[in-house]
DNA sequence: GCAATAATGGGAACGGTTTTCATTACCGAT
DNA sequence: ATCGGTAATGAAAACCGTTCCCATTATTGC
């Protein structure tokens, strides 16, 4: 699980990356190679934040490749499965995907009203918060999710 | 029609009920009185926890009201634009929705993948988290919404 | 290579939500 | 009271994200 210390705010790419784990793993279970889960994989890979399968399909086909809706929902329900990737709802009615990194670095979002942006952050105090609350609870919670809706701080400026 | 009589059984802690402030308000607002909202409005009032549309018009059907699912809908939207019911979504692309009581009384979800539950709790350090959590983003967050996976207190003690 | 069969993509099916539109009902003016 | 303007309502159609189905394509073990 590589104890790659990396930050969000960084940029460029990773080295011992989440796609190359990704791929290592589905051969481990037994699944065969295929262009569709390839591109996915890869382009999840490369992203800060979650996208939609509509996002996905628009930017593989975009990127001159030609992948059916259906191939995109079957990988990424294969790789939620997996728990490779992590599934975000901001409302609307579409689902998000972003990759989930073995290690931790576990980011919500909030959603501006303003712009429509989703804006990714962090905060080991809220997570620590969050453990304390499902400790109370009596709760083994395994993961949570968390939105906050309102206006970004480039809109609130505004 | 519809004498409103509210209060049915238990739950001796209504005060001045929900259902009356919401009426008010809609009257305050210019709307005018319509069955379909008061019926919604009613029904909302007296559950624990939230609702989806779907339900909403199960149960007024089952009461004997014939209300359409598009009224249904549009109360909804209204109560939501007006800050009067919260959205909850513990996904599986449906939204719930719940009576968002004015002063406080704010609760999160957690969804257990044992019992299928949907189980509420509410935790003012977690709300104060939260805020200083918006205030370190500089964002003007205007709601949140928090759910938990796992298992709850009964699953999990086996 | 060859066959078995998993992976893929197009399109149809599906379910929740939104829109449309004719009808009904509310409310203020008379 | 009732009349008229118009908001509220409900049925059905449209819409859209997601899932299902199936013929075709591509990968893997042999």
């Amino acid at each position: 699980m590589t104890t790659a210390a990396h930050s969000h705010s960084g940029h460029a790419h990773e080295g011992p990356s989440w796609s190359e784990h990704v791929l290592a793993r589905f051969e481990r279970e037994g699944f065969r190679a295929g262009g569709a889960r390839a591109a996915v994989v890869e382009l999840l890979a490369e992203q800060d934040c979650c996208l939609s399968a509509q996002e996905i399909f628009d930017r593989l086909r975009g990127g001159g490749r030609s992948v059916g809706i259906a191939s995109i929902y079957r990988v990424l329900d294969q790789l939620f499965q997996l728990q490779l990737v992590q599934r975000v709802d901001v409302g609307g009615g579409v689902a998000r995907f972003e990759a989930a990194h073995p290690g931790g670095d576990h980011h919500h979002h909030l959603l501006c009203n303003g712009c429509g942006r989703v804006v990714a952050f962090e905060d080991a105090a809220l997570e620590a918060e969050l453990d304390r609350v499902a400790e109370r609870l009596g709760a083994r919670v395994a993961g949570h999710e968390l939105v906050l809706h309102g206006a970004c701080a480039d809109c609130s400026r505004g």
